[in-house]
DNA sequence: GAGCACTGC
């Protein structure tokens, strides 16, 4: 970088919007503890008043941390304040996110992801290192980032855990889009807003008439996408400009639009195992009198920048993992985008120049079936791990904790179940010693039992693998092709037989370990249809979890004798971790699960026992998704002995004794009114107040994914008395 | 006889 370049950028970040503000803005962050700073894209929060802060010396006693829900995002800002502040990356101004550590003693300035900096907490609670904490993108309400946001409310609820260690009190800056600041600011005690003007351009939005409001499913809205991108292209001026339509399922269209031949349509679909050179071409501004159509997921509302976009298809929906704790099972589905979303989606037309955002659906829909804004993922997420890590730092009543959005109570209770099932608290809800240890782990807390038990009968070798299989993306590739799909499925095949063939878990391991001891492991991947990547991020965190485990090994850590068949130690260890996913064949290919749900599942037909359900009784799994039937995947047969002194531990669980030691540290009142709300749910009597209420609960979002999860379920149950 | 958003430690 040369010396003039240096002084250009830190010459334009006084250009910026932010920058007229720096002094009132540095005087707001000392007059209070929290401050909410909103302002849109654009407006330089992100990379100056890090930098305006340590001018005012705000790192004299004390570093500045910056969390990001992403992991690109630390780094590239990170890269670009250090070279704004003319300091090598790592020292003065460094970041930290998981695999890349990029810090020094010298860091004051330093940016990570959320998760880092939870991970910091559970070391040192006080945060004592730090003089200011400044929460960025708080509007995309990450589970990470709600979680901060609540603890750092709490450590000042306490002044004396607050200010425990440090010469200055701690200063908290919560950053967020303009959208519900009064909710921030009224949850940090009514503290400041401080607004920065955004430097965007308007963007006028048209509502389509493809989408109305009976159509809160849509399926054919990809088609809708299309149509419009070509109305758009032909009836808008061309200019060398880009279009950007989220969320449509493009591959098996974009033929279709270039039949139509409209010349000079370019459309670039976005996936993951996209070539490099294909992914770069992408972000390049398109040859001249060629106009630029990028169709993207929701991928570009967050994560990518393209620049020059005009114009925005928005099909109004987008596909969403959601957990739903009465079914037990995550559910996969296409859902109507929240407005606030939907404004995002048109924003991206108005970086550059003014634009136009083309909705597919009507005004009636807006109003009618998208909500104000997207449900955060706090509230439809399983929260096993989150509970774990909120009791090992001292909150035991995790019913209570200051959520800016508090999870329903069931997800709470359902995680508290699953946690004494895996041993990580007790009865009364305090966590065990292994507990301390499993939250250690960056993975689910089931995962984390079956390797602790592993490591405690001295065979890890085989569990830790396969637990780092588990936690990155599929490694299997299926190509689209009728006859690489049938090259790769046989070649798959092959992978399972070499481990036994009738084990997914040891496919994962056998995988792993043929991939790992080749000479050219990239080549080895190819020949067997496998994801180079995934597996190379695998490779990374088993390194990691091995890394984890024999620091723990340091401490106190349990060891167990093994008296059963060595054949089946690796089964018995899974069992530990998974017993909670147990199901029993019942009739054909239907498994009915024993967590007291009763769901009917069947094995998926990736799994290398799909067509040896006839050989099957008991068999654990990996996960449930629930598609166009209900699915298991990634499975393994098992004997019933081996959960049998396991599965009452599934049945005997008192969730108000789990939730007990709530009681310690409430006050009276407090404790009154839950005590009479539990009394009440223990009421066998119903009263018209609970009809009504029943009634008004029947509209929630949830219920309705309650519903369709069961209607698959009895469409499933039906299919198969057909097939009887 | 299948899927098919996206993050994060």
């Amino acid at each position: 970088m040369s010396k003039s370049a240096r002084w250009d950028s830190k010459d334009e970040s006084k250009h910026l919007p932010i920058y007229q503000h720096k002094h009132n803005l540095i005087q707001a962050v000392k007059n209070s503890t929290f401050l909410v700073v909103t302002g849109e894209t654009g407006s330089g929060k992100t990379t100056q008043l890090p930098q305006y802060l340590h001018e005012a010396g705000f790192c004299k006693k004390g570093n500045i941390g910056i969390t990001q829900p992403r992991r690109v995002a630390a780094i590239t800002v990170a890269q670009r304040v250090a070279q704004e502040m003319q300091c090598t990356l790592g020292r003065e101004v460094g970041y930290q996110v998981r695999f890349d550590d990029c810090t020094s003693q010298d860091t004051v300035v330093k940016y990570m992801t959320d998760g880092c900096l939870l991970r910091e907490i559970l070391a040192d609670p006080g945060l004592s290192q730090y003089s200011v904490v400044i929460l960025d993108e708080v509007h995309e309400r990450s589970l990470n980032t709600d979680i901060l946001l609540g603890l750092l409310k709490k450590l000042f609820s306490s002044p004396a855990k607050a200010s425990k260690g440090r010469s200055r009190p701690l200063k908290v800056v919560v950053m967020s889009a303009t959208l519900e600041t009064d909710k921030l600011s009224a949850f940090l005690g009514n503290c400041p807003v401080f607004t920065i003007p955004g430097r965007t351009f308007p963007v006028t939005c048209m509502f389509g008439t493809a989408v109305g409001p009976k159509d809160t499913e849509s399926t054919g809205y990809v088609k809708e996408v299309v149509k419009m991108a070509l109305d758009v292209h032909s009836s808008e001026m061309f200019r060398a400009c880009d279009l950007l339509f989220e969320k449509a399922e493009a591959i098996d269209y974009r033929y279709d639009v270039q039949d139509q031949t409209v010349e000079g349509l370019l459309i670039l679909p976005l996936y993951g195992s996209m070539p490099t050179d294909q992914q770069r071409q992408i972000f390049q501004p398109p040859p001249p009198g060629i106009r630029k159509c990028v169709v993207a997921t929701n991928i570009a509302a967050t994560s990518l920048t393209i620049n020059g976009i005009k114009y925005i298809i928005d099909s109004g929906f987008v596909k969403q993992l959601n957990h739903n704790s009465r079914v037990g099972m995550d559910i996969l589905e296409v859902v109507p985008i929240s407005k606030s979303e939907a404004q995002q989606r048109a924003g991206r037309a108005g970086r550059t120049s003014a634009g136009k955002c083309f909705r597919i659906y009507t005004k009636e829909f807006w109003e009618k079936c998208m909500p104000e804004y997207t449900v955060p993922e706090i509230q439809r997420t399983s929260l096993t791990a989150v509970v774990l890590t909120l009791k090992c730092l001292g909150i035991h009543d995790v019913i209570r904790f200051p959520y800016l959005d508090s999870p329903e109570e069931r997800f709470i209770l359902e995680a508290l179940k699953q946690l004494f099932q895996f041993d990580a608290i007790d009865r009364r809800g305090r966590v065990t010693q292994l507990g301390e240890l499993m939250v250690e782990f960056p993975l689910h807390p089931g995962l984390t039992r079956a390797v602790l038990k592993a490591a405690s009968l001295s065979c890890q070798d085989m569990l830790l693998p396969v637990a780092a299989m588990l936690s990155v993306e599929n490694i299997f590739i299926r190509p689209g092709h009728p006859d690489k799909q049938k090259e790769a499925d046989k070649i798959h095949r092959a992978l399972a037989a070499k481990s036994g063939g009738m084990n997914d878990f040891a496919t994962l391991l056998t995988v792993f370990q043929l991939c790992k001891s080749s000479d050219r492991p990239s080549e080895w991947c190819r020949q067997n249809w496998i994801h180079w990547r995934a597996l190379k991020s695998a490779f990374s965190v088993e390194t990691q979890l091995r890394e984890i485990l024999l620091r723990l090994q340091q401490r106190d850590f349990p060891v167990e004798t093994f008296d059963g068949n060595k054949g089946e130690l690796f089964r018995q260890c899974l069992c530990t971790g998974y017993f909670t996913n147990v199901a029993r064949r019942s009739v054909g290919k239907v498994f009915c699960t024993m967590d007291g749900h009763g769901s009917m599942v069947q094995i998926h037909p990736s799994s290398s026992l799909f067509d040896q359900e006839a050989e099957l009784n008991w068999v654990i799994f990996h996960d449930v998704l629930v598609t166009s039937r209900v699915y298991i995947r990634t499975v393994c047969p098992i004997r019933y002995d081996w959960v049998k002194d396991l599965l009452p531990k599934l049945h005997e669980v008192d969730v108000y004794e789990l939730s007990s030691v709530a009681r310690e540290e409430v006050t009276d009142e407090e404790m009154m009114k839950w005590e009479t709300r539990e009394a009440a749910k223990r009421q066998p009597e119903v009263s018209a107040e609970d009809v009504m209420k029943k009634l008004e609960k029947r509209n929630n979002e949830a219920t309705v994914s309650d519903a369709r999860a069961r209607y698959l379920q009895r469409k499933q149950q039906r299919q198969q008395n057909k097939a009887l």
